[in-house]
DNA sequence: ATATTTATAGACTAATTAGTCTATATGGAG
DNA sequence: CTCCATATAGACTAATTAGTCTATAAATAT
């Protein structure tokens, strides 16, 4: 077994369900592509549904730990703010099928709940640094949940912005920094 | 034929498509909860798709003519981009299905050409105005497009905000109004 | 070495589903 | 009143598809 077969199957499964969405992707199609067997993709996950979960949760949790792994560096709250906001984006950039997933899985209806509580999870773990932003009267001292929510449009947006935009990688970077300053425009206590 | 067959049809797509998804709703569901004959169906649509890309239309040409006629009275500019705003905002949350539906068909890869199209269409409808902002110095001197990309990011953040909260009507329009006022700061001349 | 669990294969099926086809009905034009 | 176009109905079909079943193979434990 020189290949992780499960690997193998959800990395193309993320490929088909960009492609042509959950319910247009077949998984007789992931198998064959993934060059496994039908039974074996079945074995692995119990149904489609249980795969389509998994990917999501595997791809968000991912994102969640790098995240993390910034907020608990020793850094100024504003340093962090800011890196996570060109982290975020820059993730987004290097990862589109990920990205297109994860918002594609997030206007499922069929999984709000899921993408709910992973959500609430999730922000769990930023709370602390952003009450603390508040705290010490560096945001705006609006609910956590609404910054995350805003800060999270701003990424929405910008990405939206720029895989439309031909500019290149340095005019790339260039674009995010102005945004991440857009952004804390915004969010600065005044 | 005391109903318009072809808007019951249409209105019942839309609760099932954002119920269960397009593929995840089968004609024969959308034909007999309307009330008509699936022959009826195909009639009025040649195929499932077509409904699905004439509704996607039908909203959003429906939503920016209602934009258009903001934009065209004879206001401040400013006035012009806070009242954009918060319609854009109440329309989302007065037609959430509708919101959630142009969503869903926005991250559908499969209609990607179709949903980049009416963009470009609606975008020209509201350049002018802008333009004529940045011009002015009013906004921030950054292209037409960045600037309608972060304000669409700023109506899902927030609208995303306040779907998952609590707040009475009342409450839910005093963060509508700062949530402009973090926008205008974000998006002003300085 | 043997037994047991885990992993893989692929044929098969029961159900579903988009779209077709033919038959009517309805309403307006001449 | 008679045509003809538009609108509606619903049975039917060909294709697709999620999931099952049985058989092995590979790995791990005893």
């Amino acid at each position: 077994m020189e290949v992780n077969k499960q690997e193998k199957i959800q990395a193309t499964a993320l490929r088909l369900f960009v492609a042509d969405g959950f319910h247009g992707t077949p998984t007789a199609k992931i198998a064959s592509e993934a060059g496994v067997a039908n039974g074996t993709l079945f074995y692995h996950y119990k149904t489609k549904e249980d795969l389509v979960v998994a990917l999501y949760n595997k791809i968000k949790d991912e994102h969640a730990e790098n995240l993390q792994a910034i907020i608990n560096r020793e850094d100024f709250i504003t340093t962090k703010f800011k890196n996570v906001f060109l982290h975020s984006v820059n993730w987004a950039l290097a990862n589109p099928d990920k990205f297109y997933y994860i918002q594609q899985f997030n206007f499922s209806p069929h999984f709000a709940k899921v993408s709910h509580e992973t959500l609430a999870r999730h922000t769990r773990g930023y709370a602390g640094f952003i009450e603390e932003g508040i705290r010490k009267k560096l945001l705006k001292q609006q609910p956590v949940s609404l910054i995350v929510s805003m800060f999270n449009g701003h990424v929405y947006g910008i990405y939206q912005y720029l895989i439309a935009s031909d500019a290149d990688p340095t005019e790339k970077e260039k674009i995010i920094n102005e945004a991440y300053y857009m952004l804390w425009d915004m969010m600065k206590y005044m």
